[in-house]
This record gives structure tokens, sequence and C-alpha cells, in this order.
DNA sequence: ACATTCCCAAGCAAAATAGTCAAGAATATC
DNA sequence: GATATTCTTGACTATTTTGCTTGGGAATGT
């Protein structure tokens, strides 16, 4: 199973731009600030999402991306399949070659894994994650973020940790 | 998330000893040989197996390895954790700091699929494995595969594919 | 004694991840 | 039409993780 940074990054991204949904196009940049994740490789994954119709963009200034359907429609493993490839749990990635050409003897326990996970994350949509109240406190928080670095300070890492897998 | 081979090789030497349960102390030797795993790896895993009390350990020539508690009563969800350390899919690992010190904005929605994803593979044990009709045909195969080798056929790679990520 | 097996630590190559850099194309605004 | 802004693309790089090897050792049955 593929969950790591690019799909969490991919995810938050995708809820900002719900988020600020109605305030015209936003820009990778302010993306970028509020999410704390790098600029240049959010262009990367905000390539595959475009590629998969999941955000629009416009060029020039005042330009900036949006969501490529409404809120409802776009669902968390969508997001992450378009910049992981895949989901899938099994080493054969659902062939069934897993050990000297056939199946490994806990294939299906992995098959039976990704379609847990993947049938879970298909269920929720980016709307379901703005209902959310802690989401919404997160968001106001950084919002207000904003203006604080306006006025210089706090201009910082957002890192340490270990991971999953990914995962 | 971090689910990669490591985890699946521990289940499936796992399983293997189960598959195996009542022959004395499996070695692994035999487990790399049946499923297709490096010795040494096997090794490094059994260490950590071992760590957890999953696994018994006897030394000497007839020795081995064997179950550290019943079938029932492993469960997949603690082998990987053994080896892999954490199926937490939050970049925070469960603290709440992923953004500037405060928590990001998908946190919770990690942090729920983590526990989604936990309880899923903490409600299958090993014998719930076993039981599976398509895990006795393999376990099968692979015992008579055991001969070919003997003869001198066959000995061979088990690779190939991508991944999940972890996780 | 000796072969077998577990045990352990260090090291290493390949792959994946997370990120940078540089050049370019579209488009508003002046 | 010059300029600044923003997306778009590709190549390149550093770091981490993975999967595996090597080489030693310590028990223990025969």
């Amino acid at each position: 199973m593929k969950l790591t940074t690019k799909g969490r990054y991919a995810v938050t991204a995708m809820l900002d731009l719900s988020l600020h949904y109605g305030e015209g196009p936003i820009t990778l940049a302010d993306i970028a600030q509020r999410q704390g994740i790098s600029l240049s490789y959010l262009e990367q994954l905000f390539s595959r999402l475009r590629k998969k119709s999941l955000v629009a963009s416009v060029r020039g200034p005042g330009g900036g991306y949006s969501l490529g359907k409404s809120a409802e429609e776009i669902f968390v493993g969508e997001v992450i399949s378009a910049v992981d490839e895949n989901i899938d749990t099994t080493r054969c990635n659902g062939a069934h070659n897993c050990q000297n050409n056939e199946r490994c003897l806990t294939h299906d326990l992995w098959s039976d894994l990704s379609n847990q996970i993947y049938s879970y994350l298909n269920k929720i949509s980016l709307q379901d994650l703005m209902d959310r109240k802690a989401v919404r406190e997160v968001a106001d928080r950084q919002d207000h973020a904003d203006h604080d670095e306006l006025s210089g300070l706090d201009i910082s890492m957002a890192d340490g940790s270990n991971d999953l897998a990914g995962a």
C-alpha cells in the first residue's frame, strides 16, 4: 500500500482548495504558504490532479486552480490514486504472480485489505471533510496565521518524523 | 502508512509457521525456501517477532521457531506492528504537531484511517487465515514444490514489482 | 568436536520519496 | 507591447527506506 506524504499533501491541498471555494482561482503559492508544502512539489502534484480532471487551472495574473467538480463529487480515494498511482497492498498489484508466478500465501489477505481501504477512502468526499468541525477550526487558524506571516513572523519549517509507507 | 514487503513477509512467515504447527520447531531455512524469502532477511524479521513474543525459538540442531501463542491469539496487525514499528497514517504519528506544531488540516482523516486499518487487521488471526480455502490450496502447492526443489529444479527468484508504502 | 541452528550488528545497492532548479507558455494589467 | 503573474514541464538531486548480504558469534543436539 502506498499512502505517503505525497497523498497526504494532495488531499490537504484539495481540501484547502475546497475551503477557499468562491474566492476565485487559488494560487499554488497561497496553498503552499497556508499548508506548509513546497511550491514546486505542489506543482508536480497538481500536474497529476489536472490530468485526472480533479482540478481546473487558469493561467496568468489572477489565475490559479479550482476544483474540477463539486466538493461532493470528489473523493479522498480518487485524490490519492491520482498522485500515488495505486493503493494496492499486494506485491503483485492484483496479478497473481507473487511467488514463482503463482499467488503467494497471503495474496488474498492483501487483496481484501486493499479493497477495504479503498472503499473506506472512496466514501469520504471533500465536502464531508469540510463539514467536520475540527477541519473548520484548523482552517480558521490557518487563515489567521496568514496575517502573522505577512507581518514577518513564523516563516518556518513543518517536519520531523517518520512515515508509513508508507502506507 | 507503512505496509511493505517487510510486513507481508512477516505475516507470510508466521502463517507458514502456523501451517506447519505440530511438526516441531520449523527452521528459517525451511520457511525461506517455501516462501521464497531471503534467509538473512527472515532472521532480522524474526528477531523482532521474538522480542514481541510472537514466536519462540530453540537453538541447535533440530531447533527452529514455533508460534509464541496459539494461532487464534495472534493477529495480523500485531505481526505487522512488530516488524514495521507502526501503521499510523499521520505524518506526526499521532502527535498533533504536523504543521507548525499544531495539527494539520487532514490530521483527523489519517488518524481515523489508521484506526480503521488497525482494527480491521487486528480482527484477523492466523487461525482465520489458515481456515481460508485459498490459503490451504497454496500451502499444499508449496509443500509439493518442496519435492521438486529437492530433485534439483526450480530454485528461483520471486520478485518484480511495485509497492504500497508504504502504506 | 562438530554440524546445525538461532542471534546480532554493520554495511550496502537499488528504489522511492520529497524536493529543487530552470526554462517556458499563457494571460491579465498597465 | 512590456511586464508581472501564474501555470506547465522536465530534468536533476538529496535523503530515506527497503530489501538484502556479510560476517561474526553463541547455544545445543549428536
